[in-house]
DNA sequence: ACAATAAAGGACAAGCTTATCCGTTTTTAG
DNA sequence: CTAAAAACGGATAAGCTTGTCCTTTATTGT
């Protein structure tokens, strides 16, 4: 339901929001914290920074910051930049006389997404990175 | 976010459902009242049979019936016949001490799933073939 | 018993997602 | 100005989803 790359996208959102103090961090590093292969992580960060999400920075002392605080970065926007969530505008079949009016079962189903999407929409990356009772986000809890 | 067979398989139970009168229904009718290639449609009324959602019907005069009344059977059913809806149960890192307790993401993220599980669980077939002011579906409105 | 019909099942092909590799460009440090 | 670091970009491979085709098995009617 969520695609590979999407969890991607939000680990590294994640971790980067964790370093948010230390300046740019590099593909390595995102890379051992969350768990992604390197090599692939590379395309993720790039469609990020393509889409505003992350700052990227070359050379020596470069790596990747967050574009806006985690607090104004909803969890949708991450997944929509990397692997947008679609809706169902228009009848699948095709039929022109649903046009935009869907079928009470294409509806139903564009229901349970608009319900995703507002969930997705209404939760930031500050709130998703701690929640008491929970444990954090990419880390071994300490233990208990 | 559903997938092609996901769609196939609830259109092929629509049209069934329509059919519902008329005993077996073939293959090649479902395919072209539903547009859904002849060959891949076979392994998806397979499949829905398999999990006893259809009864199917060899040899002459044969085809495919539904197994259960159309407000027996609800959407997530036949969702879950060919391509389960996967809740996230535990940490797709894999870290130990998260277990079962997710971190706020995933919980999030989890939070959505349950949401649609619960709107297709909430939906009949039967309320998916008709409602006042939505087309009906399969078919093409009778001209405006 | 035989022939026709239709689903079942297996093997295989095309396309997209995920993943890898490597060369190029930009930036920084010395 | 040169060398190293690091993102960028393109080409390619592996795997899963979607789609096709053909043979086998079961059922029905004659």
């Amino acid at each position: 339901m969520f695609s590979q790359t999407q969890e991607y996208a939000l680990r590294a959102v994640i971790c980067l929001a964790n370093h948010v103090e230390d300046g740019p961090v590099g593909n390595p590093v995102i890379a051992a914290e969350t768990a992604v292969p390197p090599s692939y992580l590379s395309k993720v960060l790039q469609e990020l920074t393509r889409h505003g999400i992350l700052h990227s920075k070359r050379g020596v002392g470069g790596g990747f910051v967050l574009a806006h605080a985690a607090d104004e970065l909803s969890v949708l926007e991450v997944i929509n930049a990397v692997d947008p969530l679609k809706r169902i505008e228009s009848c699948p079949l095709g039929l022109k006389t649903h046009g935009t009016n869907l079928c009470p079962m294409h509806a139903r189903l564009d229901g349970a997404l608009s319900l995703v999407e507002d969930a997705l929409r209404n939760s930031t990356i500050q709130e998703v990175m701690s929640e008491p009772g929970r444990p954090l986000p990419l880390v071994e809890m300490p233990d208990a």
